[in-house]
DNA sequence: AAATTTACGTCAGTCATATTGACTTAATTC
DNA sequence: GAATTAAGTCAATATGACTGACGTAAATTT
């Protein structure tokens, strides 16, 4: 499951690094870099959404159609036009991947009350569980990193994932999110 | 840049949710999902990732390109083999961006000095600047999110970080970033 | 020395997810 | 009545991934 083969990682690369220099002091500014945190970042984020993409496989379902089936569940009711703008895709992108999760009995339009226009987005009774399936799955992963952190530091991981936001869009995301917990600074 | 727009989100969802519930405690294995903590992942992942897009789409690369051009960059004289171990894709996916990058002259190839069936990876001179700066792009993000956060955060942070990926793992990938900080438990 | 394995590349076909730009329909708002 | 908005659709395209098979050269094993 975890096919991880490194393998000869470490023979392999010649941590002299046989790049060219012009002159001496090339390295100076690349010394204090944060590739550690980088790095960091992209294997537990790949971690983090692959337990879902292994039940969405079973329904033909990818990672496209986990962001809308997410978003729908946290957010019933919504319009399709903020359902973009949450996800920055385009009205055809998301088309096709609606239709599939709505064929699938997974999400369910209804014309919008005021407006006849909208077609309002709800998870279905299926859809719901299978959007708190694949939460949980998230929850076992999040917890697991947590557990063994000092008091507080979900609190710290929070704000740093917060501040990673450019601030012109952090006030909508918080609105989205709409934490339980003080976020505010 | 930052275009946000999620417009008439709150007037638009209508909190209430419509969905249909069979009984009433449906609702209570659901009540302290980490919700918030998921999309906050989702959201600052995804403005991690945009910066060095803008700077890629100058040379026509995607991210593709950019993650071989970090790894390689990072180890220099890393086999394909390996890098494919890294990435996680198959030999036909890197052989295209691979090739665009040699092409490019952003990534030089070289025959093993021990086994001549290698081919050896490393950056240019133009390549590894281009590396320097889009890993300078993204320090800038997570300098300006740290910067508020408590002394030591960087390594709560860095400890979540690496339980989030599955322990079977972990070994395999600390050693590829090679933290300067102390990781272990 | 021969057989096997490994490293790498390539061919052909496919799929998932995204894009742009134009256009239509219906409904709402000005 | 005109303009705008919400949503859907058409056609064409791009990127990044996949499978599975095959070939070649070099190294390793037997």
């Amino acid at each position: 499951m975890t096919d991880v083969n490194f393998k000869s990682m470490i023979s392999s690369a010649a941590q002299d690094g046989n790049r060219l220099m012009k002159d001496s002091t090339a390295q100076s500014d690349e010394i204090d870099l944060p590739y550690d945190l980088i790095e960091l970042l992209f294997f537990a984020y790949r971690e983090f959404t692959g337990d879902p993409d292994d039940v969405l496989a079973e329904y033909d379902f990818g990672r496209a159609h986990h962001r809308v089936l997410h978003f729908v569940d946290r957010n019933p009711g919504i319009m399709v036009t903020d359902l973009l703008g949450i996800l920055r895709i385009t009205k055809q992108s998301l088309g096709r991947v609606l239709k599939q999760l709505v064929d699938a009995e997974i999400i369910e339009q209804r014309e919008g009350h005021h407006d006849r226009r909208q077609r309002l987005l709800y998870t279905t009774e299926r859809g719901h569980a299978l959007a708190v399936d694949l939460t949980k799955l998230q929850q076992k992963r999040l917890e697991r990193a947590l557990i063994e952190l000092p008091d507080g530091s979900d609190e710290i991981i929070r704000k740093f994932l917060l501040q990673m936001i450019d601030p012109d869009a952090r006030a909508d995301i918080l609105k989205l999110v709409r934490s339980a917990y003080d976020l505010s600074d």
